[in-house]
DNA sequence: AGCAATATGTACTAATTGGCACAAAGTCAC
DNA sequence: GTGACTTTGTGCCAATTAGTACATATTGCT
């Protein structure tokens, strides 16, 4: 894909005006006045946006529009309609999570500190990314419909998964870690909490006066984590 | 256009009689009918469900009506509208919670047993209801938009932080707990593991193929967050 | 019994909104 | 430069849907 300028485009989403056509020719190849690649790019950042903010049904396409420099005609040009556009937001971010995941390598860290690294990454993840979580929300209100009726995502393994299955198979062989222990258990239990403090955050506070995400206690709930998934798994079997 | 009979129909339909009107004098206080309560109850009931499946955009109030045995008209002219049927509907889901919570007693278990009795009654609350979790993840994604236009929950104190702070107390000054910890962390550690475990079950499954809520697995989750959690409150601070 | 207040049903409306028909302008290959 | 193809804009519509006007029925009270 020739995604060359990806967060160029997206800042300068705000101030462009339509009546300085003459600054379109100059870059040539790199910004015409048509440019499907960002205007598909455009509509589906904001489309992620709406989306993770009102969920399917409450997300207008006008609005959407709106937001963007062009029209809801080009929506459904690319598209075709509200649903596919939603799907498409949700895979695009499913896969910036997974290409996020790939950046990193603790095959080299003893698997206390791998697993570690681990759950540390994950609670970056979900801080850096919650349309991705308000989106994966929306989706189980709605028993994954959407992801059912497109297919499913299955097969696209998401490699925080395999460097976790490594990491705990070496904590196991190097006894250190407890042999009764499932790598999508030690998964769920790091991104419950995750997702849970990102997500949750608004209830939790209105329930219990607790600001779940200032910066103060941040350090604390990243090695709070660590700590409870590293006791669990150094703990003898109950 | 005097039609009295669709209201007859309807009646009948559930299987009352209007024919047999002598049914209604025995009872008379308790079963009317006309009963205000049983259909604002009714729709309350209804309303919830389709909340939680829908979200609020999503749900429809005809859909609602139809679904009970009383039309839009009562919905308007109990709840005003749908929003404020939505805020009812919240609210009554957080008090059914409250009065789940005040049924158990932990202040005479040791501290240990407790914080794990605590945390299986949270688990049990989640499986048992999962509209509750839903319409909470749906206040969320709209950052509690609807809580907060409504004055908040505050003042409400949900028994469980109550009970488990005397644990938490209690195992500190017996010396088995470590002392920097906070009530509402370790709730928030035991809520997100069974509200991910309930919440977040169909993504989880289109993800892994791991079936978070099978039966046979159960127990052993519910054990699990137990583990967890005492764990953490027996570790010495790292 | 009769009246006022409460409760319920029916039919409608005004506004929203996903989607599309139609037209036009830019772009590329030659 | 010219014609085929791609991309974009404008205006509209049909369907949906929250909410209401109006008529009516039931009940409690006296």
């Amino acid at each position: 894909m020739c995604r060359e300028g990806g967060s160029k485009e997206l800042a300068e989403v705000e101030g462009r005006g339509v009546m300085a056509p003459e600054q379109d020719k100059p870059a040539r190849n790199e910004r015409r006045q048509r440019d499907p690649e960002r205007t598909k790019l455009e509509i589906l950042a904001v489309a992620t946006q709406e989306f993770a903010d009102r969920g399917f049904a409450g997300a207008r396409v006008d609005e959407i529009a709106n937001q963007t420099r062009t029209t809801k005609r080009m929506i459904y040009y690319y598209f075709g309609s509200k649903e596919l556009l939603y799907v498409a937001a949700l895979e695009k971010s499913y896969e910036a999570i997974r290409i996020t995941e790939q950046s990193v390598d603790v095959d080299h860290l003893d698997p206390i500190t791998a697993v570690r690294t681990l759950a540390e990454l994950t609670f970056d993840r979900h801080e850096a990314n919650p349309n991705f979580s308000r989106l994966v929300s929306h989706e189980n209100m709605q028993r994954a419909h959407f992801i059912v009726a497109n297919g499913g995502f299955q097969g696209l393994d998401r490699p925080v998964i395999t460097m976790l299955r490594k990491a705990l198979e070496r904590g196991i062989a190097e006894g250190v870690f407890r042999r009764d222990i499932d790598v999508f258990d030690v998964h769920m239990l790091i991104s419950s909490f995750c997702f849970f403090r990102i997500n949750n955050q608004y209830t939790f506070a209105a329930n219990f006066g607790r600001n779940l995400v200032e910066p103060e206690r941040r350090a604390m709930y990243r090695q709070m984590i660590g700590d409870v998934v590293v006791q669990y798994l150094t703990s003898a079997p109950e």
